[in-house]
DNA sequence: TATATCAGTATACTTTAATATACCAGTATA
DNA sequence: TATACTGGTATATTAAAGTATACTGATATA
């Protein structure tokens, strides 16, 4: 299980490269909403904003590019009318499940551990709020 | 292994936090490397400032108080000349490996899926360059 | 006496990320 | 005919993140 940790004493650089990479897919305000949005099924663009609400287009339409690019995502025209276009997760996207379950156990544990009750955490304000 | 995951269907909110806090603590450019410099034991400032290399001594004391603040390190100031200020890993920091090993372990799957040959990945730029 | 060390802080600045607002063409519906 | 839908783009602006540079006071060393 550490294994692979301990040999970033060995070994720095592909595993430094290898966290930097799966970080780049989820930094930003918007990434991990967008994906979270595609983990049962694919979306239209449409979709995906009016289920995100607070995005603009301009946000959307930039960070589907990102998540393309990445390989993360799939992008499909259909030719109907109005024009139809799909997002769905690759493979790669979706074996995404395995980070996004250590997040989730890891944030468990830790509101756990650092709270008595459940309550949002804001950038640069401490977890216990 | 799927089952928390699945359950984001029908309680979203607790989850969706708990990643949300997880991704907080490895948000930004400097959080991820300073962890990295206290997996193996505890640093001083100026023993991190100087591993880092590029960091200024503002972004550290900022992003080091943030750790700090959720729970991540511990901050210990020793009565020495001149004074000494250790920072380490709380139980909760410590347990991040576990995150840590997930985002490798996609990471070096995602490049093996992706790529042919071994390039560092930045933003807004493809995987594949 | 001059310089270096410790752990930072203060101020100003640049760069990047995100938002606001308006708009496009083609078709369908009221 | 007017409006709404599709999947976006264009331009301008604001907010956030990060950098550069200089500095602090007490002590130790050269």
């Amino acid at each position: 299980m550490l294994e692979q940790l301990n040999n970033i004493k060995k070994c720095p650089t592909s595993y430094v490269l290898a966290v930097r990479d799966t970080l780049n897919v989820f930094q930003g305000k918007w990434k991990m909403p967008i994906i979270g949005t595609l983990i049962f099924g694919k979306k239209r663009f449409k979709e995906i904003e009016r289920e995100l609400e607070n995005i603009t287009p301009r946000m959307l339409s930039q960070e589907l590019k990102d998540l393309e690019a990445n390989g993360v995502i799939t992008r499909s025209v259909y030719n109907t009318t109005p024009v139809t276009v799909e997002y769905e997760l690759t493979q790669s996207g979706k074996e995404l499940n395995g980070v996004l379950e250590a997040m989730i156990t890891w944030g468990l544990q830790h509101r756990k551990a650092y709270l008595q009750e459940s309550l949002p955490v804001f950038k640069n304000i401490p977890v216990a709020i």
